[in-house]
DNA sequence: ACCTGAACACCGTTCAAGT
DNA sequence: ACCTGAACACCGTTCAAGT
């Protein structure tokens, strides 16, 4: 029934998940659907570009209700617009989506670099930083640095499980490993990263020039 | 006179400084060096500690009198310890860094993931962040989080750089090239962000446990 | 101790030729 | 239109054997 792109970007995906980034080579691809290397390039571009797509469908599901926020107190530093707690819910839910892939941060973060602005959620977070009452230049800084802050915070769990997973490391580097699987501390210290963030915005510190 | 480590990797920065990080194999290095490349291998471990030793060549040089810290008024937001001028320049001269090395923050970025305090601006930025008044695991988180940051922000320069020498895309993605060459807008970019932290820094927000 | 030669097990991409 | 076969130009790493 011949190949179709669809499937290509499925088996690919599966690949990451299972396997990670390492793993996912054309050619590993071609084999797994059972065809020959070049046979892929009809429906793809190039590797660069399945990535993207697959950058994508990482993040297809995030966009968190983006839209509703909540204007009650949230008992912490909001910023004029009351949209902190949106964003902090924004940044939860894409490193949520992230995690659920294996590589995945490491995966958008290549995507984003050869395209910054590209991807969904980065313009969400604008949007949600324009409403907080950023002008142009600003609010699209302020989403880069965040998303900065994500693809960084997550690339350095995944990378530190697959390191784990590898068995060339302990987690923690040297902690006690209790075995609870309790949080894991990464959620305490990501949270923390975006609150500096949201404190910052109800600031609006003056830039030069 | 046989090889050294040390030309190793002198020869393997001055590929990065000229060519980039896709040019620097283990193959071309032994090439240039006039030598087979298993011949490397007695020296250096493989390639993920040759690019851990260049990514600390890389920011050998920065500190920045990290020590001395300005506790007159810097007109801002500023940290309880008077230390965000110290944070700021430090941020500053990583930057400076980075960018003198094409691909700086990439190679950067790949030996941080795989050990995470490793580097030497890291542990300083702690220092700095500590006397500010946070205490151990904040401290750690913060320091991270602007290193994650940085980092980002950088290589998105540096990758656009890339594309941009190669021809695939002109600056600013549409945007009116003046050639003018006056400071970028990437550098009040990175301002602004490095501006968001230390905002969100003199706040302390309270983490929930 | 230090290096060569040669191999092992891979890569991404292209492209004539087939169907 | 869609795929195969085969090639081109590479990778990182290992390791017997040489000096």
């Amino acid at each position: 029934m011949s190949l179709s792109r669809q499937q290509i970007i499925d088996t690919a995906l599966k690949i990451l998940r299972d396997y990670g980034l390492a793993d996912l080579s054309m050619r590993r691809l071609a084999r797994d659907l059972g065809v020959q290397p070049g046979a892929l390039y009809w429906h793809v571009k190039n590797k660069q570009e399945l990535l993207g797509v697959l950058a994508e469908r990482i993040l297809e599901n995030v966009d968190g209700g983006a839209a509703a926020d909540d204007v009650a107190g949230d008992g912490g530093a909001a910023g004029p617009g009351a949209s902190a707690g949106s964003i902090r819910r924004l940044a939860l839910e894409i490193r949520r989506a992230l995690l659920q892939v294996r590589d995945g941060a490491e995966v958008v973060s290549l995507a984003q670099a050869l395209d910054p602005q590209a991807l969904g959620p980065v313009i969400t977070l604008r949007r949600l930083l324009a409403t907080a009452g950023l002008g142009e230049p600003q609010a699209g800084w302020a989403a880069r640095a965040v998303t900065h802050y994500i693809l960084g915070a997550v690339a350095e769990e995944q990378t530190q499980a697959d390191l784990v997973r590898a068995g060339l490391v302990t987690r923690d580097g040297g902690g006690d490993d209790d075995g609870s699987g309790a949080s894991d501390g990464a959620d305490d210290a990501f949270n923390f990263g975006v609150d500096l963030f949201l404190a910052g915005l109800s600031v609006q510190p003056a830039s030069q020039s």
